[in-house]
DNA sequence: TGTACATCAGTGAACGCGCGTTCACTGATGTAC
DNA sequence: TGTACATCAGTGAACGCGCGTTCACTGATGTAC
């Protein structure tokens, strides 16, 4: 039917994005060709067009996903929070909320992933490896006091809380969950 | 080829128990039906004389897991650890360790499965939901002083800390998950 | 500026494969006489 | 105790469906003259 070449980079950019969204909300397994595409308002056909293999848009997307996560993080960890918060506080408050819990899709992309991590392609674990150690940095960085290991208890923290809170059937469980995680590692 | 009654129940027992140890290693999505009745000695189609549906398979793998795990905190929480340790330590040492982290098959249901707990059946997450809470409650016992809401805090972190460091690519990185996890859970 | 044509983004049908499920069949088990 | 037969655990072929991938085709874009 006719598209310039600005459409098609826009339609790219489209699918990866509704790709990154998708991976973080139903998981890396639940990403499907003609779905993603679909999404984007296009047909399944094309999508070779755009990526050579179906794993080829999950590293892009999962690049898409880290990468706005970390650029969330480096924000935050300027300390720009609220007053009255230590930066710490201001950088794990980011993650340990009910909104974050309810948003996969436009949350952290460790947070959603790390628990399928270990049956993803080698390259899928690099990614999300080099994530851990930076907002490990982050935090270490954020709490001035810790070394960059301690920082590692607080990213498990995190990391277990909203998936717990995410697993279970229960809200007023998942808040418990938040809050008595929140408390942990503020408290360390 | 004639089996016996009680053939079938060993043959089913080999089936869950199969299963059980597959869902956690390598998740819920990929038990097959044919493989775990090829794992224990028998054809696929022999699969619906024992269950009325792969979910149904899921949902007893799961129950046997579970419950599996329950029994071993239930057994550690007597705290017959080592000498020289709390209550808590022992029990907090039964998922921190490298050994659990290199085979979750036969590890905690918990840390296994907790991450894609969001995607399975509502049956699949009750059940979870249910060992979040005997979890916490038991720790809670252990720590003594602790509300059994701040024990929530403890387990997101032992569940963060365990798929963590089976996300990870690097050894090294995995352990220092592990113990710092350890020292954050033990500083609280 | 206008025309002819090559390019190429997207379409939609088709292929191959794996997987959950079904089913007709086999043959030892174990009960009835 | 021995024989006849119903039961039923397990076999293996087949079905249907979804999904990743391929490919011949379409028609507007945008370049060459």
């Amino acid at each position: 039917m006719g598209y310039s070449q600005a459409q098609k980079a826009e339609s790219r950019q489209r699918v990866v994005e509704n790709a990154s969204r998708q991976i973080r909300e139903h998981g890396i397994g639940a990403l499907g060709v003609a779905d993603c595409m679909r999404s984007a308002g296009l047909t399944h056909g094309a999508f070779y067009g755009h990526f050579s293999s179906r794993d080829a848009l999950i590293l892009e997307a999962l690049e898409h996903a880290v990468s706005q996560s970390e650029k969330r993080i480096a924000f935050h960890a300027t300390g720009s929070g609220k007053r009255g918060e230590t930066p710490l506080q201001s950088i794990v408050e980011v993650f340990l909320n009910v909104r974050h819990v309810k948003n996969p899709g436009n949350g952290c992309a460790l947070c959603a992933l790390a628990g399928g991590a270990r049956h993803a392609n080698p390259d899928v674990r690099e990614r999300l490896t080099g994530y851990v150690r930076k907002l490990a940095s982050k935090i270490a960085q954020a709490a001035s006091s810790d070394s960059k290991d301690a920082a590692l208890g607080i990213v498990a923290t995190i990391v277990g809380a909203i998936a717990l809170a995410r697993a279970v059937d229960d809200d007023k469980l998942a808040k418990s969950i938040l809050s008595a995680s929140l408390a942990l590692v503020m408290r360390s």
